[in-house]
DNA sequence: CCCCATCAACTTGTATACTAGCACCGCAGA
DNA sequence: TCTGCGGTGCTAGTATACAAGTTGATGGGG
């Protein structure tokens, strides 16, 4: 993936060619919000964005239309546009879903999942321990997404994967912030191979332990990663 | 609630002082598709909108954007828009989210819940019994909504209950299609009442295998309602 | 009669112009 | 110096104009 820096300091991506300008606006908007280059509490005017992206301001507000549903972005009429602060009250429910979710979908695995998606879980991981060597925490991120999307495609549920999704845009960042700071990743990188062996070696009761803990996990490190980011929270 | 049925043949109700155009726009053109007075693979061009509701495009765009996010409309550009049909695979998981979510925010009302809000659900449930009394469906339907939701307020679990709601929106539809056809009511709502006097007695285990029980069933009943609508479902 | 080309009437996508309202800053007066 | 008032420049909300593309009907030629 080439990512450029633009002189106003967002990352910017390139547009596929599948997407409308505003699905691309929505996509580069939020992975800026996630991975830090726009900090809760950044002011975001539409005509900035509009000039930033040289197009005009009307995909601009789909997307941040899209942004605020999300609850990453607040627009007050008339004042301003603005990047949200992390709730702990957000990431407490994203939790609290995710647990029961991430459980239910890797039990159904271990009966359904096929080899092929086993050695996509474990090609995963390797990569992710790649990515993490050279230091592009961005791609590790992505790939830590695509392991637990990989689980729910394989009992095709991935309305319920994108129903999560859109609660847990906190917790992302969060996760983010721990990463940068290489905050316990050796040990949670063990946790996703220890799940990867139980849905091959198809033990319910122990995956579903597993996963449990890892995704319960998140909560406590967000409290810990709340203590360096203080200014990055709500409340 | 007022509500108007235009000479278009749409359920336009009054527009809330708390809410923008393209909030309003979305509930209502949202409520006008559960309900049936947008039947899916009706076209639905956003001039004709913008007609109808007497405003500009864009407030429309940004409702139909929504929409499209919740896939009840479907935009294929520069060819138009379309309700879109009811989809078994969406039921199916959104019963699936339900089961699991509805189950864990009964076991935690049971727990948390105070005596104000157990009185609420069960006059929640006499007026559900009045107004099907009354034949006034549509009020029966959010009662019974507001029913479900009650319980996740009553345990702060309210982001959860909006997920949900996000793929939820073909079970809707398939809910008021057995509604308006009379179909097993008296039994659903002794359900509801089953639930209520659970939560009240705190019984944690009889509460869950009640709410499971009775969320299930709506995916056995979609496949009945299916059967005599099956021009309104994909595949 | 059938087929194909052309055109007109739609559609959504995007850009731009205008409106309304808030906030800040500077100036004037006490 | 402090206070109040008003202008100015910003914001998002809305309306409109234009661009690009699809569909379907119509009419002429084989």
């Amino acid at each position: 993936m080439e990512n450029i820096i633009s002189s106003k300091g967002l990352m910017i991506s390139e547009k596929e060619k599948s997407e409308s300008i505003k699905e691309y606006l929505y996509r580069v908007i939020r992975t800026n919000i996630i991975y830090g280059y726009l900090s809760p509490g950044d002011v975001i005017s539409e005509n900035y964005l509009a000039e930033v992206f040289h197009v005009s301001r009307t995909p601009i507000r789909e997307a941040t239309a899209h942004l605020v549903n999300d609850e990453l972005l607040e627009v007050y009429p008339q004042k301003g546009t603005y990047v949200s602060h992390i709730d702990m009250k957000r990431v407490k429910e994203a939790t609290i879903l995710r647990q029961l979710l991430e459980v239910e979908a890797c039990q159904r695995s271990c009966e359904e999942i096929t080899e092929e998606r086993v050695y996509q879980l474990e090609a995963n991981l390797n990569a992710q321990q790649f990515y993490y060597g050279q230091n592009k925490l961005i791609e590790v991120m992505e790939l830590d997404n695509d392991f637990h999307k990989l689980i729910f495609e394989s009992v095709s549920l991935l309305r319920i994967w994108n129903a999560i999704q859109t609660i847990s845009y906190d917790s992302e960042r969060v996760r983010y912030l721990k990463l940068s700071n290489h905050f316990r990743w050796e040990e949670t990188l063990k946790e996703h191979w220890e799940i990867a062996e139980g849905i091959k070696q198809r033990d319910k009761k122990l995956v579903s332990e597993l996963m449990a803990k890892h995704v319960g996990k998140l909560y406590e490190d967000a409290e810990k990663v709340r203590e360096k980011y203080k200014e990055w929270f709500a409340g």
